[in-house]
DNA sequence: CCTGGAGTTGTCCTA
DNA sequence: TTAGGACAACTCCAG
């Protein structure tokens, strides 16, 4: 019996992955192939995608299953498998940024031609980005809206693992350590290791103890630095370790339970990531240029000092430069000092938000290109929806509220963070403490509002 | 077509 | 000490 071939991407799991369970019934070849968009990848999701697809092999079942590696152009590697294997199908789940829609477009269109099934799924999204418009037809710029417009729509209900097989003989692959994913990371690589939530069981088991102990308490102590209070799943939805569909689920029985309104909360937080891929689905400049076109003419700065000095937590401001460190040895950072440093790279250093995606694009181990690039023109001001500009974060007063006994910035400027830090960095660096900051807040603050100021008139 | 309510996450000053 | 209003209009979107 002819195998189809499974191409992964983003989904590294068994349960609800539409694409492998399409597979049931005839074996399966996986293929992981590491096309432009892997080299294309920054340090930490390279490095993160590598070890998702280890973790993934771990979990074949039944055993003697593998996945397979190849490099290339992904249609010519496809096309080569297929003659190799005598495949008649193959199958993936689909991805959204315009890249990928491009590339996969043709390419489904090239298997066709050559009379191979090609067939495709939905399974990183709860919505397709074309089922959700506005009344007159259009797509959503504000996010309320689009959370009413979606909340209460059936969501499928997860599917089971299926049963699997795979051929007697399995085409031949490179290795993990032939494609050195870690490579860029170099001795961070180790440090974040030791923050990763890797793998489907992990992941599972974090959405389940979210429910039952946290997310009742979410509304109220997301926002807290330095608590463990967040669901955490940002970096498995990535990867697809976890869908979007058993996360939903999982939050409207805990709504209806014992969760209420964190467990809404939750709900409007994945609906977020939703929103994030409409908006680049329907608005696909928005990954790269001001969405509003106004900003074009705010004098963003750009790469010198300033931003070097935020990357590694050197701007003299202590809730920054925790935040900062945090990103650098864990791969993530809370979602609150995600707006705080974007704001003050954007607002105190005037630097263009750009240059702050592409830090996040390089170290986030949860980075997903919908979610960084709306989040940061949220924060910038330039985006859909977004922030009226003179709402300007004040680090002192966000670390007064949000980290009120300096938990979270003795941990990372003094503590076992501080150390781990040390010993993530470049060898070259040396670590600098006590600096000035570069500005004071309440000059940047009016610098950047009188530049606002400016752009309006 | 018109109308009107509403808009993730803030800060600062004043009374 | 604290609560309320200003900050800027503007766009979005449903009815």
């Amino acid at each position: 019996m002819a195998p189809i071939i499974y191409w992964m991407r983003r989904d590294f799991r068994l349960a609800d992955n539409p694409a492998l369970t399409a597979c049931q019934g005839r074996p399966v070849i996986p293929v992981v192939i590491r096309d432009g968009s892997v080299t294309a990848l920054g340090a930490a999701p390279a490095f993160r995608l590598g070890r998702a697809v280890e973790e993934f092999c771990k979990t074949l079942r039944p055993p003697g299953g593998s996945v397979i590696l190849r490099t290339g152009d992904a249609l010519e590697v496809l096309e080569a498998l297929i003659a190799e294997t005598g495949a008649t199908k193959v199958v993936w789940n689909r991805l959204y940024d315009p890249e990928a829609r491009d590339r996969d477009s043709k390419i489904k269109a090239a298997l066709r031609d050559r009379g191979i099934e090609a067939e495709s799924f939905n399974a990183h999204l709860l919505f397709a980005p074309w089922t959700v418009e506005t009344g007159t037809g259009g797509y959503y710029r504000v996010y309320t809206p689009y959370w009413k417009a979606v909340r209460d729509r059936d969501v499928p209900a997860p599917l089971t693992v299926p049963a699997l097989r795979f051929p007697d003989r399995m085409p031949d692959s490179e290795t993990l350590q032939d494609w050195a994913l870690d490579a860029p990371m170099r001795r961070g690589a180790a440090i974040v290791e030791k923050h990763l939530l890797l793998g489907e069981h992990a992941a599972k088991d974090r959405l389940t103890e979210f429910m039952d102990r946290r997310v009742a308490r979410y509304r109220d102590d997301r926002d807290f630095l330095a608590l463990d209070a967040t669901s955490g799943l940002s970096e498995p939805l990535t990867y697809g370790e976890i869908s979007p569909r058993q996360c939903w689920h999982a939050g409207w029985r805990a709504m209806v339970g014992a969760g209420g309104k964190g467990a809404e909360h939750f709900l409007k937080e994945l609906v977020w990531r939703e929103f994030a891929y409409h908006l680049m689905f329907h608005s696909p400049e928005i990954l790269t240029g001001n969405w509003r076109p106004e900003w074009n003419d705010f004098p963003w700065q750009g790469d010198g000092e300033a931003a070097e000095r935020w990357r590694f937590g050197e701007t003299g401001v202590e809730i920054v430069d925790a935040a900062m460190r945090e990103l650098y040895v864990t791969g993530r950072m809370h979602n609150r000092a995600r707006m705080l440093v974007a704001s003050y790279l954007t607002k105190h250093l005037m630097v263009d938000w750009r240059i702050g995606r592409d830090w996040f694009a390089e170290t986030l181990v949860d980075w997903d290109p919908a979610s960084n690039a709306m989040g940061w023109q949220w924060v910038a001001g330039s985006g859909p929806d977004a922030a009226p500009f003179f709402r300007v974060f004040n680090p002192d007063t966000q670390a007064e509220k949000f980290d009120r006994k300096a938990v979270y910035r003795t941990h990372w400027l003094h503590g076992a963070g501080a150390r781990d830090f040390a010993a993530a960095i470049p060898r070259s660096r040396t670590i600098r403490n006590r600096l000035s900051p570069m500005i004071a807040l309440s000059e940047g603050r009016e610098r950047a509002l009188a530049a606002y100021k400016a752009l309006k008139g």
